[in-house]
DNA sequence: GCCGGCGTTCCGCTCAGCGAAATGACGAGC
DNA sequence: GCTCGTCATTTCGCTGAGCGGAACGCCGGC
């Protein structure tokens, strides 16, 4: 995390010091994490603390609000959030479960959007939090219907074992994909965490490819998949026709 | 936007010169904009690249994936959005309206949140976007709860005419904040955009002072907002509660 | 009182960053 | 066909922005 020495590295380096637990912290911390010394980081989150992209606190510094504001003008994530909306208000009205968005990101899948009620389980999911693919529901739905290379990439990465349930052996895996490829819906059974189950579909573009892909989530031992599938394959095929309609961004 | 020349400072305008409407800009576009000369924004674009900060495609630059991510990880929305989530569901459930969640910032809000389902009207605000506070429910809910000083920016910053109800009189705004400070409601009737009304109520901190608002917003002509009230304000006093329980980040 | 760790400031050296100018690639106009 | 205009990209010698060791003042714990 150090080699190039510029300033942006260095400012980059700074900020993605920043974990997902951290709320705020310290000048030493953030030194000690990164390496970089102390008058430089200093100066580096001083300017970056006048563009509001990191904050100073009584006793810290902590990731400001121009970054957040920045971070939604992506535009894919943007154009796809907003036309997913309706589809996954409505998949959370009739289901009461929640609901997820997220989109492919090398071998991991990054979500973008979430509807979690109350009456499900805890999930870890996290809007910009990254899962791997390959035990995901969302996940298997996109790399069933990504290019070969991506699924290659995937296994060559490894399929580590997650829980006693996870697919950890690549012909396992492609048989899963090749039966989601049939049916449209991808279904995962505490592959991931114990406890949790999801149906997910994907949502294709105008060439077969997956963008994106929806979710639902819930107990394992109470959540009817069977039940859930044909709405959340209506869902991902309604925002696939909105989405041909308006080209993604 | 040029002043200070720092690499820093510039890497920053050329990321902020990306305006919600641009999906994706070209170099020549970027300098024109920025005024920053080409071979410089070509190598600073190129070393942000280099992080997913901007992602170059075909004809052009876009912003990138790990800016989403990384402004996901500000903790003050993160926490905020999380814990207010389940309350934001449970609105959307029993009124089928759009939902949002905002926090102060200046004199404008800016929306952290949101739920639109397809029955409502097409709503412009937009998560990471901003409104000004003195004609949103939002806005008004925060004000009415935010120290005195806020209020005075806001009337200095002046108050501009957006449609035929726009209160632009600060005598008929400071009438308006004490009786949202009595109800512990805020109502907004077309006072921002033409056929739209929202209810809005503060998210208060163990102090007392305004945090966030919740809201529903809906067609002028069909929200019925004394129904509403009671439901706005009960999902903030709820969120407060949490809250203070977990101390907000 | 002493010590360790914190944030902050100073200041002279130096190399990262700069950008005018040149290059190549593409498409529209004639 | 050639000629522009506009695009992205590369080069390269100059220089001042950025650097960071060192020193500072502050605080809380022992």
């Amino acid at each position: 995390m150090d080699p190039p020495n510029s300033v942006l590295s260095r400012a980059l380096t700074l900020l993605t010091a920043f974990r997902p637990g951290d709320t705020e912290l310290t000048l030493a911390e953030l030194t000690r994490r990164t390496g970089i010394p102390k008058p430089t980081a200093h100066r580096l989150l001083a300017e970056l603390a006048g563009w509001n992209i990191v904050e100073r606190t009584p006793n810290g510094i902590r990731l400001g609000m121009a970054l957040f504001e920045l971070g939604q003008l992506a535009p894919l994530q943007r154009g796809l959030r907003e036309a997913a909306a309706p589809f996954l208000a409505d998949l959370f009205e009739a289901t009461h479960e929640t609901v997820h968005l997220a989109v492919p990101d090398g071998i991991d899948v990054v979500y973008i959007h979430k509807i979690a009620g109350r009456r499900g389980p805890p999930v870890r999911s996290r809007v910009g939090g990254r899962m791997p693919a390959y035990c995901t529901g969302v996940g298997k739905a996109l790399l069933a219907f990504a290019p070969p290379e991506r699924l290659a990439e995937v296994v060559a990465a490894g399929l580590t074992r997650r829980t006693p349930r996870t697919v950890v052996a690549p012909g396992l895996l492609d048989a899963d994909l090749a039966r989601i490829r049939e049916r449209g819906v991808a279904e995962e059974h505490e592959e991931s965490t114990v406890g949790i189950a999801c149906v997910a579909a994907p949502v294709l573009d105008a060439d077969g490819r997956a963008v994106a892909a929806i979710s639902i989530t819930g107990w394992a031992n109470r959540l009817d998949t069977a039940r859930l599938a044909p709405a959340v394959r209506t869902a991902a095929l309604g925002l696939s026709r909105v989405l041909r309609a308006h080209p993604a961004s």
